[in-house]
DNA sequence: ATGCTATCGCTACAAAAGTAGATTTAACCA
DNA sequence: TGGTTAAATCTACTTTTGTAGCGATAGCAT
């Protein structure tokens, strides 16, 4: 987008390069508590003021690295039902909160860094955004009533994930995304999102 | 309960009580970024060291606040039906994470400090459990199906608003907490959270 | 090739966070 | 009322985190 690098060549990409390896990797192997700047410019071999002016701090990095892991070109599933479409999107959040530890990581950083608080937040916007097709889509098969708040569904059916795994930490339950997905999907079919 | 200080007399007291004042004054008026053993030591006029050694960090000092806080005799509401009781509750989630930092803080906090993430996972599994009679009392009254999960019911009601003023960060909204509760008790009555 | 300059590396600090151990204080009890 | 001892203070560190300024390096354009 904007923001263009005013000198892309060799070294500062390189260099960029080698943090956010290192960071990611650091990442993966020993957790977010792990994540330091001097731990990641120590492993990357870059040095720890370049990091420092580079990143500012954890929270920088793991925007970056987020930032590149994640898919410009998502699109909210589409497997001909609601409920079919809101299962793909839980089994998609289920991964990234367990699978994979920069989801988390980021989240536990936006609570003391303001640029990961805003980079998640921008994140959200647009995933919720996309994901307001699954609602037309669904309203267009007459699956649920017309009027039904796209944001207020979708955030019914993943909420309850993120609070399980992230807020209360609970036990990684494999079907907890369906059974949450399905209630979502029941709850919307009663008209549970149209009403103001 | 258990850890009866073994000696509760008058200076420990006392310095519990100058530190843990000196923690919630500081958080009300400087918020979480602010918060430090050394800011809180200094604020309470009891040395550094022993705030360490009582509270070894942030976390701790949160958990003892919220507990010291928080309503032993608390009971879920009782207003005579599913929704009023839901609405009720999530009015009082509301007020937690927005009129008061302890909360917000105290969940910042569980991402670096293990006892403080511990504190919280022990106290929502003790609201929830209590709030299993809202469901029960529902059934009762022929609101909702027997055998609705109500932990389930209860996240359903709940998730939406943390998710929405914790993670997402989202402005404030009033009657947020009637919206989310009332497509929960919809839900509910449909069925949403019967099956397996 | 050569000059321009963005960006990196290095040194040298300063401030914050955390720990260890010796010493003093005061609550409790015989 | 005086001895015992848990818990506080105090001193003196080490480590971690973050910053400032300067000289070196290497993309890039002419």
């Amino acid at each position: 987008m904007t923001g263009r690098a005013r000198r892309p060549g060799g070294r500062s990409a390189a260099v960029r390069r080698r943090v956010l390896d290192a960071a990611l990797a650091q990442l993966v192997q020993h957790g977010y508590d792990s994540m330091s700047i001097d731990v990641v410019a120590e492993r990357s071999g870059v040095h720890r003021t370049t990091v420092y002016r580079r990143w500012r701090d954890v929270g920088g990095l793991l925007v970056d690295v987020l930032d590149e892991a994640s898919d410009d070109a998502w699109r909210p599933p589409d497997t001909g039902s609601l409920e079919g479409d809101l299962v793909a999107v839980n089994h998609e959040v289920y991964a990234a909160l367990t699978a994979n530890p920069v989801t988390v990581a980021l989240i536990a950083a936006s609570f003391r860094s303001e640029q990961a608080a805003e980079a998640l937040r921008a994140f959200w916007a647009d995933r919720y955004d996309r994901c307001a097709d699954i609602a037309r889509r669904a309203a267009e098969r007459g699956e649920i009533p017309a009027g039904t708040d796209a944001r207020r569904l979708l955030i019914a059916a993943t909420a309850p994930l993120y609070h399980e795994l992230v807020l209360l930490r609970a036990a990684a339950d494999a079907h907890l995304p369906e059974l949450v997905a399905r209630s979502a999907a029941t709850a919307a079919r009663a008209g549970a999102f149209t009403d103001r």
